[in-house]
DNA sequence: GAACGTAATTATGAATGCAAAATGCAGTCA
DNA sequence: TGACTGCATTTTGCATTCATAATTACGTTC
């Protein structure tokens, strides 16, 4: 058993915490990234931080241009365009295997979260909603049990998580995101791998339509 | 000994060496390494190595431990084991969409690097024949025009693109993976998007067994 | 007032300095 | 022999410093 504690390096914390600010859009797409404010309100030297910054920028959150700093990355109809066939491919397979892999507890607990989704949606608590339905999908990542796709698929969800501060999700868009979920539900109580996946991929293209639609607009 | 260096940007170019030197394995799993040894060999100062080390560290190929630097990540039969079926998925994807978006000129390319790779293979010639190998996943990867899943793949096949020191193909397979070669580029002159992927996918696959049976032996 | 050129200011890239942690090595004791 | 201790050395994490590229400020000219 190994209960060490071990205070974590500034640059690890500094990207966790500019990364979480990028995805909360508390720093804008865009957006020019003095790294001497940054020090400032964090009271550490360049040095981490400029670590940071780099290891933002290799997971495209962040652009540096030599000699002019960092910004924040756009986020592009293009990089949405080409993120989410990818994505969609990535949650059919995580579908897949959560539904072999997942135990009667990890079923109670997305079942848990499922109704605090609905009970969001029926109060129209948006945040809330979008809490959960993250927590819904964290769950069956991790209950693929493969730390690869794991990995990966937030590196790709990330750049594209942020795009939900561009539109506004329409409320029929809503209903049917959540009468997916109860298809989801179903298929993972069923144990049901490839019906899984199926749903997660479509419900995934179709977040993506539905975000074009709305961005179109 | 000496290499020095004068692009633009240190940190950019040290992180690219340093992970070409995991890839080809002059720097081997699990080995030690001390910033000194490499800000020496590079004649750079400890700064810019360490940024390079923090991305290389978030790609995966590197890892850090506070307070005792960096080793070489080992390449473990688990991680084969989670990496392989999220590859040979974006190998299909990469199918799908190179078929229909590659044009005549790449077409050429491509016939042109798999004679390449013909010949290698019938002169017995490995490390020709990887290197052509390479270029015809790189080709196709490029054709598929998606610059998203390029850089995903990228970084999936990275990591496992090392256990090719672990073993040596056997004739069988390399045999087999030529005829799986010959396949694709047949659904790729055809256009056929669909069966190229599948035949991408099997082709991962595939190796991915061979890989596994030469290790248990 | 706009366009341009040049000096002052600022921000960035990289090197160096410093304190703390880890490592290596005698020497000691069982 | 083997484990432990204290000390010197090395290595690491981060702060600071320095040089240079980029930006701003300001005057000049048209």
């Amino acid at each position: 058993m190994n209960q060490m504690i071990q205070r974590p390096s500034l640059h690890a914390e500094l990207t966790d915490r500019l990364r979480h600010m990028v995805i909360e859009d508390q720093l804008s797409p865009g957006e020019k990234i003095p790294e001497k404010d940054l020090c400032a309100l964090f009271g550490v030297s360049r040095t981490p931080l400029r670590e940071a910054l780099k290891v933002l920028a290799s997971e495209g959150l962040v652009v540096l241009e030599v000699n002019r700093g960092a910004r924040v990355a756009e986020v592009t109809v293009e990089e949405l365009d080409k993120t989410f066939p990818v994505l969609a491919l990535l949650e059919q397979l995580v579908g897949e295997l959560a539904a072999s892999s997942i135990d009667d507890d990890g079923i109670a607990a997305v079942t848990a979260l499922h109704d605090s989704m609905l009970a969001a949606f029926r109060a129209g608590d948006r945040p809330t909603y979008f809490q959960a339905n993250q927590d819904i999908h964290s769950a069956l990542l991790a209950a693929a049990g493969n730390d690869v796709l794991e990995s990966h698929h937030r590196l790709v969800a990330t750049r594209v998580l942020r795009a939900r501060f561009m539109v506004n999700m329409s409320d029929t868009r809503w209903a049917e995101a959540i009468a997916e979920h109860e298809e989801m539900l179903t298929h993972l109580s069923a144990r049901d791998g490839e019906a899984l996946g199926q749903v997660m991929k479509r419900h995934m293209l179709n977040k993506y339509r539905a975000l074009k639609a709305a961005l179109a607009a």
